[in-house]
DNA sequence: TAAATTGCTATACAAATGTATAGCTAAATA
DNA sequence: TATTTAGCTATACATTTGTATAGCAATTTA
């Protein structure tokens, strides 16, 4: 599970809200109006919320009415598109370089939120960015710069491409489950030996596409 | 030439100021900030500009503050996109099996319009979109279905990796041009042989990235 | 256990904001 | 020529709106 605690329940209702009355109507609701919808009977109650969002990152407003405007973190964080009319982008979270036992989606971890296309990307619920780092993979034409686009989750079948938290940090390796129960990551680079089973070893995700720059 | 005749100038000012404040602040202006754009003393002289832009079906807007939206047709009357996605996304064609002989830009050519994030491919104009046939060019990680990301350009550096025209369609190889002249297009994949230089080759542009798909 | 945070209610207020009234000039139209 | 439309100025006003003050209860954190 990805984990979203940076938020309290009622933030995230809050949050939600705010996306909601702009996908309907393409501006910000106001303060009172986000209080009317969620029961309260003050505008500071839903005014802390906005605060509290702002200092937290997931809105950005000045002191304008209906100023409110939605952060690519928000985005991503509610699992949905920019609202605004065209519904083809998607925000992903691009990490940094992953540190074994600790949360893979730590603020720390989270480098900037990068816009996809959607159309090409087909769903991307619980999807994050990966930079390459290495030749382990250059036999699956996976190369060092790389960008992998991965689908988060913590099993996988045999042979699919993985992202993988050992003792030394993440990993991007092929995955295989032997009838013993032990798992082993290969490298698809001929001159690097196989990692095996670990107690400590957690699948993260499955690399599902790349992105790769020439210049 | 299209017809814009449907606004006085005045009017495409006042719109145009809308699309301007709305690209820049991601909110809509008030009908005062509207004003004093435009150097009225009044609220009434840009209030009725807006009441004449909602009749004429460029604006929508209610009796909340900041609530004016750009209708479609005022996005193609000012030649803009939406102004709320326009700094993080182009739109690309992306062509089909290319053809020798005719113009590389058709309309029968151009399958779709991908939107691609320009956060990470940064300037797109003049680019275009190929999907890769056949494992030619292997030997750079580029394989069957990947999807280029090319530059239009008409020249090339040696090394470079290009899609150019030859007698049979479309081909991407490695660019070389020779002391004497010759130019020779590369496979990475030693398996093929190499194209040498026909009168009727054309280098249509510059392989700059690549997207693929892992199902 | 003490202090801080979360999540509100109730009330108030100044500023921002949409809109109305009244009226003016210049240009376009009938 | 008479009338309408475009394009304003000046002023006013009722809401809408962001924000502040004061306070309370429950929960979390130190």
């Amino acid at each position: 599970m990805v984990k979203k605690e940076n938020l309290t329940q009622k933030q995230s209702d809050v949050l939600r809200e705010i996306y909601e009355f702009i996908a309907a109507n393409s501006y910000s609701p106001s303060v009172r109006d986000i209080a009317q919808v969620l029961g309260f009977s003050s505008p500071k109650g839903a005014g802390d919320h906005l605060a509290v969002l702002e200092k937290k990152g997931y809105i950005q407003k000045n002191s304008s009415a209906r100023s409110i405007r939605l952060t690519e973190k928000s985005l991503w964080y509610l699992g949905v598109q920019n609202p605004s009319l065209e519904k083809n982008v998607d925000y992903l979270p691009l990490l940094g370089s992953i540190a074994a036992g600790k949360p893979i989606f730590t603020e720390e971890n989270i480098q900037e939120y990068v816009p996809i296309s959607a159309q090409i990307m087909g769903k991307t619920k619980g999807q994050f960015l990966l930079k390459v780092k290495g030749d382990s993979m250059s036999g699956d034409h996976i190369i060092d710069g790389d960008t992998l686009v991965v689908k988060t989750q913590n099993t996988a079948e045999n042979g699919n491409i993985v992202v993988a938290l050992v003792n030394n940090g993440a990993v991007v390796k092929r995955f295989y489950k032997h009838d013993d129960g032990v798992i082993e990551l290969r490298s698809s680079n001929p001159l690097y030996e196989p990692i095996v089973a670990e107690d400590n070893l957690m699948i993260q995700g499955r690399v599902i596409a790349i992105y790769r720059n020439i210049f």
